[in-house]
DNA sequence: TTGAAAGCGCTAACAT
DNA sequence: ATGTTAGCGCTTTCAA
């Protein structure tokens, strides 16, 4: 494999004019940075990425903390990873994937004492994430994925969870419709704190209290059954139920399923929408889902963007962004035409 | 950060004994190990990567060649990536992430000169594939999931088709089931030569005349509005249908759809299969489905163990695997009590 | 069983 | 505008 040595004498020229007509970092005529250029093409010449991590003050390498069985990983945090890697790579950088059972701080602590990465993106973030005290600790650039209360001067991108509650509960409301359910993810995973779940159950309350409507909520986990009894018990308790916001993707069949059975048609009958959900989700069922929808790609993209960006010093630290989410109309949501 | 010379200075000792001691690759006295374990402990010491990888001969960095969005990624490329990261941290090697667009061979090349890495896996091999022919004139090691006849001598994990099928049919076949019918996934794919697509239909027709029953089939994109339509005119056309196997899990719904509107129960008056489909997707649906499941997991860990093994020597070059896949009975599939 | 020292291929400080 | 050179933190050969 040719090496910078090899392209400097090609172009007759010194070892370090290579190096700068490379990484632009001091001025270089036009005519050195031609010849240099030409011997690059000829030899088919990259840099070594480890020999300039090693001399340099980076490595271009960036981590992603992907916990890939947690909650189960779902569509929307490979949508992350793609974004990620996208964002990366048009950046010259790499990506490389740590994923968990990294509970032990040790092991994480260990990855970073490495030094092969500049900086890390944190997937999942949860109020007191071990991760982010082992990270803060490092002394470890990093951007968040979600948010988190004890690293207050660290950048995040998260969704705009009000906003998204709103959105969905106000097409609802203008559709006429006047008993609206919400169907979380599971209680365990509300009492740990996980963003998502916490905060949309907050702003169900909120934005249905000042709507004057009355807030009915149940917690699901990730299962079809559980969503299927859930459904039929909450149209039996509540007669006059015409819709439901969930925020569980694999609740949905079961739902549906819930729904089918009491003859029940979607969006005839019944108003169905999802919220933070891949829109791949939503168009997998028929009918296919309105929702507010969940771009991961986006949110891997934003956050690979702004730790390079304060990695290069392009942009203050600890930036917050909230995404906001669209509201996709398609096929189950519909005017309230029935009294229930 | 400490470095090497550090825990030789605290431990005593020289800079190459420090060295031996990590990698083992030279006989130390047990006294000198314990003093030297102890410094290191103590300092927090972890060996740079990138030092290592540039003063030995590899880097312990894998690549993944992951087409993010060829065919649209499923929960299948996802577990893989996820299988695929755990055996190489369980192995101590780094994973990058080296997502499409990567047509343009050129930066492929480009990736693979900075010797970052040591080897690399390609997901979603196929016949034709760009990046095997750039993998190999760079002479870069590497180990495929999926297969292409262009590249022999290199080693492979792909699924066991055949015996899929075979299972698939075999299951509905003991129930009774005469009139079975398969919908791949689209015609462009399957011309494409992507081999899950080509060889399950010719698995297919093969097992349905050994049985002596007439193979019906159909191809269909990853939408359940047009796996809909084609279930519609599939049990139009053929009504003495009684049982489907599916290999396209974005179709299912529709399927669902389509016979649910047909008055026709799931299982008991039509079974349904679903084939190389993960675990999850089919616990996602309503009855559960009866599958043929893909175990990504697996498909990830063994091919990073492979490429690994090889890369260590710990194995002869290009040895190939068909993973068996297991056939799980869920809710979607019973005797064939109706003759339609 | 251990130590000394020559690189690996770059970046960046110090020259001119 | 360009050249010279001292490291970056390791592995590994050579020597003892």
């Amino acid at each position: 494999m040719a090496t910078m040595i090899d392209v400097a004498k090609k172009a007759g020229v010194s070892l370090s004019t290579v190096s700068y007509v490379l990484n632009g970092t001091r001025p270089i005529s036009e005519k050195t940075k031609a010849v240099v250029h030409k011997a690059m093409e000829e030899l088919g010449y990259n840099p070594n990425a480890l020999a300039r991590g090693l001399a340099g003050k980076n490595t271009r390498i960036i981590a992603v903390l992907c916990p890939i069985e947690e909650r189960g990983i779902g569509m929307g945090e490979l949508e992350v990873l793609s974004g990620a890697a996208d964002a990366a790579r048009k950046r010259g950088y790499h990506l490389v994937l740590w994923t968990y059972p990294l509970q032990e701080p040790e092991e994480l602590k260990n990855l970073i004492r490495q030094e092969l990465v500049d900086g890390v993106i944190v997937m999942e973030v949860h109020e007191n994430d071990p991760r982010i005290d082992t990270l803060l600790e490092c002394n470890e650039p990093f951007c968040m994925i979600g948010r988190c209360s004890n690293a207050p001067d660290i950048g995040y991108i998260d969704i705009n969870f009000k906003q998204t509650v709103k959105d969905a509960i106000d097409h609802l409301y203008q559709l006429g419709h006047r008993n609206i359910a919400f169907i979380n993810q599971s209680k365990e995973t509300f009492d740990s704190g996980y963003g998502p779940s916490v905060r949309t159950q907050h702003f169900f309350m909120e934005e249905m209290q000042k709507l004057d409507l009355t807030p009915v909520s149940e917690f699901c986990h990730a299962a079809p059954a559980e969503a299927y009894e859930i459904t039929k018990s909450l149209l039996d308790k509540n007669t006059e139920l015409t819709s439901l916001i969930v925020m569980n993707d694999r609740a949905i069949s079961g739902i549906m399923q819930a729904l089918s059975e009491r003859n029940i048609i979607v969006p005839d009958d019944f108003s169905l929408i999802s919220i933070v959900t891949s829109s791949r989700t939503s168009e997998l069922f028929m009918p296919q889902l309105t929702s507010v929808d969940y771009d991961g790609q986006a949110m891997g993209e934003v956050a690979v963007e702004q730790l390079i960006n304060e990695l290069e010093e392009k942009q203050v630290k600890g930036e917050k962004v909230l995404l906001p989410l669209q509201l996709i109309k398609r096929k189950s949501t519909a005017i309230c035409r029935i009294k229930r």
